[in-house]
DNA sequence: GTCTATAGTGGGATAGAC
DNA sequence: GTCTATCCCACTATAGAC
């Protein structure tokens, strides 16, 4: 399961639902203490009763998609057999990857783009979320790159920077493959 | 040399500077018209007797920018030997880019985040830019991946992602590699 | 081509009553 | 815990005089 989800008062949690569901429809920009307030039918000054700042709260919708993100990749690893060799699991990791990542793109950026508070996280959430990645690759070094290639391709899709006509999956592909056999050999070599 | 730039007055390549300035030294929130017009010691309702409004400025600063950084990038290349493997030109294309991004680190983010104002770009800059890229992997799929992977070490590198005592040097290494040997594997099928 | 003046928008946050 | 009233900030952009 995973770090354990720090204790929010009820109203807390409304309110980090409430602040994610603005920011799933409408972007960062739709994110204000204002129209969080307004979707709980409450004025934009009581917020402050919960939450110290606009930062704070953030840092909970963060929290909260890291949860939800690491849940699914690490459920993907739990279903391939255990002794499934790094391009298998690579193929199944960046296949969670990119779909949850277009299908939840300003969570996305939100986890992925800019400095994290780290501060105002749970320990342990971010490297339990990526663990996944770390495990397949067996290798920190390759674990990196392959974070990198990831990310890469799917924030310069979610960009539009690809060419309509590129054939992404086959980049994908491509990637994942040349990654996979250098941790094939790194395995190989190890054991 | 690349796409020709567009002609500009000398007043809008002052405010161009002026704003490309600025966002080097303070990143995107110091990008204000107001900002810019006090750098030219003007003010800033002045700025649109020049400028149509702040994104045609903004355009005015990514070509800029591209040209830059192209110039760079194809650079690079020229030194090299016509016959230098993917390996060797990829090692050389990535530390130049690798350090390009570091040295504006704005101005790289400006060029490769969100989406591109593509109307208000000369025509085939963003395609010149990226083409060292494209001849050093043969294949338009592994450009895509190694482009991604680039962009991926880079963002993350800047926005603090990778953990302080990353070796960053041997991710990079460990990627290129990776990608470069599908690269030689590609071209060798097809000569 | 520059100025002053100003409109209009949107945001984060606080004070103090209830 | 919620309200009203408000303050503060910063920004883009326009109008019209010079």
């Amino acid at each position: 399961m995973g770090p354990a989800a720090a204790e929010l008062s009820s109203r807390q949690a409304e309110i980090a639902a409430a602040a994610r569901a603005l920011l799933e429809d409408g972007g960062p920009e739709a994110l204000t203490m204002r129209a969080v307030a307004a979707r709980l039918g409450i004025q934009a000054p009581s917020l402050y009763k919960h939450v110290e700042d606009k930062d704070a709260l953030e840092a909970l919708v963060i929290a909260d998609a890291f949860r939800a993100w690491g849940i699914e990749l690490h459920a993907a690893m739990e279903v391939l057999p255990r002794r499934a060799g790094p391009r298998r699991k690579l193929r199944v990791l960046s296949e969670v990857y990119r779909s949850w990542a277009l299908a939840h793109p300003h969570l996305y950026r939100l986890l992925t783009g800019g400095p994290l508070p780290r501060d105002r996280l749970p320990e342990g959430l971010e490297a339990w979320a990526a663990e996944p990645v770390v495990t397949a690759t067996g290798s920190a070094d390759l674990a990196r790159a392959t974070w990198a290639f990831a990310h890469g391709m799917t924030i310069l899709e979610l960009d539009g920077r690809f060419p309509q006509l590129a054939d992404l999956d086959a980049a994908w592909d491509a990637g994942i493959d040349a990654l996979a056999g250098r941790a094939r050999a790194a395995v190989s070599h190890a054991s």
